[in-house]
DNA sequence: CGGCATCCGCCCGGATACTG
DNA sequence: CAGTATCCGGGCGGATGCCG
């Protein structure tokens, strides 16, 4: 059997699902705050500091959207100085594997697509 | 052995090489072109109306960006009207199984994910 | 038929500064 | 410590028009 029919899972709707979820991991952050959180619960100040690079504002919005999705959940506690702590909810552990497939990927083929990028690049602008 | 050291293949190089994928894939209509070329080889026209919603300027730009990364060949015909055919390449069909992974967690957790997106709406702005 | 060129609005994301 | 507020530049992507 082809993979024709596969393929009409990303095609399926007019790409509608797909793209509901390209929407969510898209942007620059999502995953790799998805991947860390997989190591378990996280404050903040963690999170700030293991993902290398991240502003202060990115972290809080992707989480609020990751909140907002229910793929993390966020748990505040009432101290001082105040105490915030971040987890994968079950929906967002479901996300890990196919996340891993795609890193997977990446890792076998990336090294490939970018000789071929630089190949073109040298071969249009000389 | 717990989900850690496989997270590690994303966060792994502090997310270059995730993010190198996510930049290919993650825009508007990549993966639904890539989807719609595992059928076989199609003309631009073809891929114009099997894409539904897409501009001629993106589908142009999302080509010519595919087959500089190698993932889809273009042959052009000497023939009038004039003939261009594309295809995936090896690299480009390896592409499909983990964005069909992908695909079945979005048909699979998207509904709920929806759902909890409402919840927390009308939660905050009632 | 299969493009490329141009203009343009929008939103993502960075930098910075300020609060409870 | 864990945010919120504001400003701002760059690039994505839509619409339109012209070319070989």
């Amino acid at each position: 059997m082809s993979d024709y029919e596969h393929t009409c899972m990303i095609r399926g709707d007019g790409g509608r699902t797909i793209r509901a979820i390209l929407d969510r991991i898209c942007n620059k952050w999502t995953l790799l705050i998805v991947a860390t959180l997989d190591q378990g619960r996280l404050r903040f100040g963690d999170l700030h500091q293991q993902v290398p690079g991240i502003s202060q504002r990115m972290l809080t919005l992707t989480l609020r959207n990751l909140e907002r999705d229910g793929l993390v959940s966020r748990t505040v506690h009432a101290e001082v100085p105040p105490r915030v702590e971040y987890a994968l909810t079950a929906t967002g552990k479901s996300l890990i594997p196919p996340a891993l497939a795609l890193a997977g990927w990446a890792i076998e083929h990336v090294p490939h697509i970018e000789a071929s990028r630089t190949a073109y690049e040298s071969r249009t602008a000389p």
